[in-house]
DNA sequence: TTGTAAGCGTTATCAC
DNA sequence: GTGATAACGCTTACAA
């Protein structure tokens, strides 16, 4: 059977083009008679209409460009991005939008940054980071596609964003430690520069605060949301204040990467050392000991970002366009009150 | 500065509109003159043709579909679908191709599965999984479009398809326990009814076979790649069968889970009990202890996919279409000799 | 070597 | 309510 297109189809109804074009797009002024013929044939082929000629007429392709940091393997593969982006996938095609998923990276050549973000191609954009946003934003200052981000970064207030409460799921963590009465608690964060860490710090610093207990700054290490970081890290924490009892993780990798520093030197968890992490992800329940953590909706927050998204490409103007979603703590085994 | 078009590239340069097209697209029989002259007009104004037009000139849109089941969660978390899809994407984009990432599930609503298979915005699709190479070749059967998908499967012999070689992975995995002085070894298997799975059984049971340990069938479990399936069946095996020393887990994943069983049970790997992984994700060096494990080229699996379905795109005709690559035994530290 | 003109398969405008 | 007809922006015979 051929491959029949609007005219073949307009033939065996015995209409004009223009009607079934009409008749396909729920446009009003076709009679129902003329709609019942169309459809008949329409079904009886199961005519699809061909989509890059529609998008060609309509100068809209229904695709929405992700875009992230070509990280490296070991960050890829936690988890975090592929719930984002299922998130983000399954809101788009419930809207009856594709999507199409891309790593950036700066030192890729310029060609296929062109390709990448090829404007013909996408009706809008979501960033999962900051390098990238920062990359589409200044690529589409002129608002021709828009864009939104996953987290908020200050120096684009007009970008729409969404993103968990950073302070106050910190907050919860930390505040679950000294809760159990913990008095010297380090701190992991992952990413320098940017609001995110901003905000977990300063939720890590006022719930030392709110139970009486001082920052120090020293007891603080930004790095980055790696296992291995969080393994460098905690090794240098226990070398260098053995009176520290527990530690927070800005993310659960970061904790798998304390976990087993932890373990290297045989100090049990949570028996002597007790440490908490951030995200949530699938993989944080099976760790040794099974990690307490503050879960995020993650899936959530892709599809909220694909949801604000199709708004906005809708032509709907947003006024509350910085969301926040709340964090829950989920308490595992990897928590209890100091040794002694 | 208004969008231009290759009309207006044409008059700028005071050619006619074939000309553009034939520079833009490296064809021969223009003057190098003429190229110039384009070429200027071009980079001024950073002209990029309209990728949807040419799609629908050319019935091609240079994209390729990615397709996979709608996982859990808890799988889609484990690493392993982020570096395939990231192997796949790099080579396509190398190569001028975007890549969209759908999820499939058989639950979702036949428009669905239509929005995400359509034809006329894909010039090939790749499989990841075998529900979904069912869909797709079923709804593909004419060879209208490539398909080529990761992992065989002997029912669509004449599609081409990447995958590890199972038999060696498992049989390295399990002789390397054998080597060690195991004899009573479990297997924890991952998917019934695939290939996949038979090989790495057949895998196991060679290595035991050589060893001259005798195949026992109660030690064998086919359950899926979860890190619950993992936990659950050690849990088992700890229950029944108290003379098994080590256990060959068919997913890093399945390891995981075995793992935190012998964790709760305080039966310290590799000291009394010895596991072997199979993936070598990037989380499995921050398992407790780090996971001794079968590396297979997940990226690579991805890339050479991509590879083999671009080369079907341009007609090239595969005779080597069903490629296997080699695994590898990666040491950790999750086995030993058996206690006593 | 170059230009003209005919597609590609839609949507959208505007007479009728 | 319907049907020509003109876009949309490109590729590609074919003629010059």
């Amino acid at each position: 059977m051929e491959r029949l297109n609007i005219d073949k189809v307009a033939k065996l109804a015995h209409v004009s083009r223009s009607v079934v074009s009409r008749v396909l797009n729920n446009h009003p002024n076709v009679s129902e008679e003329a709609r019942t013929r169309v459809m008949a044939v329409v079904n009886e082929y199961n005519f699809k209409p061909n989509s890059v000629a529609r998008s060609l007429a309509t100068q809209s392709t229904f695709q929405v460009g992700v875009l992230t940091s070509r990280i490296g393997e070991e960050s890829l593969g936690n988890g975090y991005w592929s719930l984002l982006y299922l998130g983000i996938f399954e809101e788009c095609i419930r809207q009856g939008y594709y999507v199409r998923l891309s790593f950036f990276s700066t030192s890729m050549p310029k060609e296929l940054h062109d390709l990448i973000l090829n404007e013909d191609h996408l009706d809008g954009i979501i960033c999962l980071n900051e390098e990238v946003t920062e990359f589409a934003v200044q690529k589409f200052d002129d608002h021709r596609i828009p864009v939104v981000m996953v987290g908020h970064n200050p120096n684009y207030p007009e970008i729409c964003s969404v993103d968990v409460d950073n302070y106050s799921g910190a907050y919860k963590a930390v505040k679950h430690l000294t809760d159990l009465g913990h008095k010297y608690i380090g701190g992991i964060f992952g990413d320098q520069n940017v609001e995110e860490t901003e905000n977990r710090k300063n939720g890590y610093r006022s719930a030392l605060n709110d139970s009486g207990i001082s920052f120090n700054n020293q007891f603080t290490v930004i790095a980055d949301y790696s296992q291995h970081s969080g393994y460098q890290t905690m090794n240098h924490f226990l070398d260098h204040f053995p009176e520290m009892t527990a530690v927070f993780c800005a993310s659960d990798t970061l904790a798998m990467g304390a976990l087993l520093a932890l373990y290297e030197r045989g100090i049990e968890v949570p028996a002597r050392f007790s440490v908490v992490g951030f995200d949530g992800l699938p993989i944080s329940k099976y760790m040794i000991p099974p990690l307490t953590t503050i879960e995020q909706p993650v899936y959530g927050k892709g599809a909220k970002a694909a949801e604000l998204l199709i708004s906005c490409m809708r032509g709907e103007d947003l006024k509350k366009n910085q969301i926040n979603l709340e964090p829950q703590l989920l308490i595992r085994k990897s928590c209890a009150p100091p040794y002694n």
